[in-house]
DNA sequence: AATTATACCTACACTTAAGTTTGTATCAAT
DNA sequence: ATTGATACAAACTTAAGTGTAGGTATAATT
């Protein structure tokens, strides 16, 4: 066998990409072998060493594809023009919690993250990512804050804190190996901890 | 040079194990190396296997001298007799928090904590402590909860999440390379994070 | 139709880090 | 004082994974 056409040149690439991310995502980057990778996508190194310099440049092409679309769909929830500021965020973490909880891509993409920490290549990319969702997660508490709806014991950076903590905490404990103990029902705790978060961040006036 | 008194040897096993705590929580363990640790602490890699088998041995050793220690420290903290269940948990966290945010050994303690999750051997020790953790926090709630300091809206299952998760998204924001946008005052914003928690979930006429 | 560039596969060389063996200087005990 | 056990160092072996050079069949180009 050897030499395909353009569309199927692309099409293993694109497989090439799917077993990465799956297998990254799986076992983290540093325990998957680009042989694994190859032989998930049932290829050999050759076709990787092909489409890609090296396994660096392997990651930053999953990056590409597919975290950068994710991250604008999410910030874009957050920022939902006209509505309520700190309803949207509300909305847009519970969201995001119910997500994670699931079989998503977004999981995977999490995951992928938490792995990339490890790339310093790659950790630099991630963090001027997250200061863009960081600066929208802010502005949105700011507006909020200027509308009164923040309690008044709670500053702008302490509601930012909290968000942005419990966000890493829900992608650790789903993603992490760390099990937890207490096994229940996601949905109702998702929803009974927003309403937490919100008697935490709003004003008392704001919760009728 | 060769043979040293016990006392002596002693040191030096001392000596691997901070070099060993120093690079693991540093780098991770996967990208530490028994050579870098054995130049740290200025011997070579035949001092380490005289000492310990091989590098989960290492571990594993790590684990026995700090962690367990500093965990029983925490949850100790977590649960003192006679005083308010919820008002205990409140303050636990309060200074977990704050010692996480300095250079204590309890945040090393818990880089290490996540650099473990990839060794499967350690992974499943660790899972035990978690789980005698969440349980201690479980019960303080559950006690919190039957003495109706909880918030009606709130479950003794969110609230343990709730808290589970600023935890986890605590160590991450400290311990990873994940740097947070926005820099400001510690001190104050953990005390109203502290405050906001207590709104989400102490009953209405606990909040005098 | 002949040529060239593409899209791989195969095999091997290179590197790195773990693990092992051997050597050796010294402490401790007889 | 000799001997054996100890506490390492240094050299060697092994294993795994990366990177690379060469081959090859086929699509694309002329």
């Amino acid at each position: 066998m050897a030499r395909k056409t353009k569309a199927e040149a692309e099409k293993t690439r694109q497989q090439l990409l799917d077993s990465a991310m799956k297998l990254f995502s799986e076992k983290g980057v540093a325990k998957t072998t680009l042989a694994q990778i190859a032989a998930d996508a049932e290829m050999t190194r050759g076709a990787i060493y092909w489409h890609f310099e090296d396994k660096a440049d392997l990651l930053h092409a999953l990056f590409e594809r597919s975290i950068t679309p994710e991250a604008e769909r999410l910030w874009h929830s957050m920022t939902n023009e006209g509505a309520d500021p700190l309803d949207c965020l509300l909305r847009a973490s519970h969201g995001f919690w119910l997500e994670m909880n699931s079989e998503s891509t977004l999981k995977q993409v999490m995951m992928l993250y938490r792995q990339a920490e490890q790339v310093p290549e790659l950790a630099e990319k991630l963090d001027e990512m997250h200061c863009q969702e960081d600066s929208h997660m802010y502005q949105a508490l700011k507006m909020a804050s200027e509308q009164g709806s923040l309690h008044p014991e709670m500053s702008v950076e302490t509601a930012f804190t909290l968000f942005h903590t419990l966000h890493g905490g829900m992608v650790q404990l789903v993603c992490g190996v760390r099990k937890c103990t207490v096994e229940l029902d996601k949905e109702k705790i998702f929803r009974e901890l927003i309403q937490g978060v919100e008697r935490a961040v709003s004003a008392p006036e704001r919760l009728k």
